[in-house]
DNA sequence: AAATGATTGAATCGTTCGTTTGACAATTCG
DNA sequence: CGAATTGTCAAACGAACGATTCAATCATTT
């Protein structure tokens, strides 16, 4: 039967690694077909002939992206979830489950890590009606998921404030992502450190004293 | 002497304010001379005789909001270290002397408000490299500044913590403006109470009791 | 060796892009 | 008035774009 998998080496391989590249250095509407056959030195049709089109082919790059993230995403709020059953989890862990994943590349590409935020950061960035139905779907899914999360973790927040407030940290993120910070001012892990004691302090305003204490021990986190 | 301001109508005038609508809806990449020219109902030329070129017109429609906008938060920012003379101002109002020009628009373009969020939100989230020098410098002087009241009003913050924190709060600030709430959901006001709230608490975060020293899952490495 | 399917290289199509040109009209000014 | 400046317009330029075609080539299988 057709096989829709990518295989480990070859031409097709060689496309999507270098429409990879080229997506996150020069965007979307900033990569031509040519820029791509010319970079893997094959000849201009290979693309339509391998992927469609264009934008089959660099849908294909969101996907193979997007998908992976949304998983870990999914997968480390569960974690969470199971481990403090019953209780609501707690703010940094969910927060760390949502930003971790756009930060630490994952193994689906060869990537610098400085080439692999500005591809997501791109990617997510994205207004909905530019991005493949799939992908937003996608996106819209995981992220209902982790507002019920947050919500529950912020009982006292209103929805309207806590949607406001997960928006404001959202972008926050992708900010970051677009716009990193000079490697030799601080490490990635600090930076991350940093956006999810702001974000936590952001979500969690208003909540009584701002601090944590009222919520049992509550001894668990470090940056 | 040469004057060099645009005639309050005219043929010039009308490429400036189609120029500046289509920039906002399309985007600096996404409008065309003949975008712009027909809408404008002149001809081709037109836009290269009156601007010298393409981006003679689109540097002067960023021109025309961007400086207003720096002039604007510098003056509300005095006026704020003016009135609490000596004292440090409050945090909330430095907040809101750094956003709410960007949100309130101007008297100096005729757009609706949405598409002034839009263009004002895709002018500051373009990197360094693709703005014009002279912006860019613009806006970073600003920023320095801005910078240097949050440092008088948060002394307890380090400049690391600090330049971290202010760049999450801006990133949240354009990806509000890129992405408005919907109307009906919430008044511009209210979304733009709830983002100084946030920001406020993101800031200080650590300032206060609270001292939230805990120890955390850490799971750096699982591929 | 012959057959088969995958891939290439080269040429070309139709579009759109920013910019330039030169003819023409309108206005200004000596 | 006539010459000079200023503005407008249609037309065209050269370049780049995504896409398509088709014979030639390569690798693998039969």
């Amino acid at each position: 039967m057709r096989e829709m998998t990518v295989p480990e080496s070859g031409p097709k391989r060689k496309l999507l690694d270098i429409a990879e590249q080229l997506l996150a250095v020069k965007g979307f509407e900033g990569v031509s077909v040519r820029d791509i056959t010319q970079a893997a030195k094959t000849n201009v049709a290979s693309v339509n002939y391998h992927f469609g089109s264009r934008d089959g082919l660099l849908s294909l790059v969101m996907h193979h992206h997007v998908l992976p993230l949304n998983e870990e995403r999914l997968a480390r709020l569960e974690t969470i979830d199971r481990k403090g059953a019953g209780k609501s989890a707690a703010l940094e862990e969910i927060i760390d489950a949502w930003v971790r994943p756009l930060v630490n590349p994952t193994r689906h590409s060869a990537l610098s890590e400085q080439s692999f935020h500005q591809l997501v950061g791109r990617i997510f960035s994205m207004q909905n009606k530019d991005l493949p139905a799939a992908i937003h779907d996608s996106i819209q899914q995981v992220t209902n998921r982790f507002i019920r999360s947050f919500a529950k973790a912020l009982p006292t927040v209103v929805p309207e404030d806590l949607n406001a407030r997960f928006h404001f940290m959202t972008g926050g993120l992708i900010h970051l992502l677009l716009n990193p910070p000079s490697q030799q001012s601080s490490t990635i892990e600090a930076t991350l450190g940093r956006f999810i004691r702001f974000a936590a302090a952001g979500l969690r305003e208003g909540t009584e004293a701002e601090a944590p204490a009222k919520k049992g021990p509550q001894a668990t986190f470090d940056f």
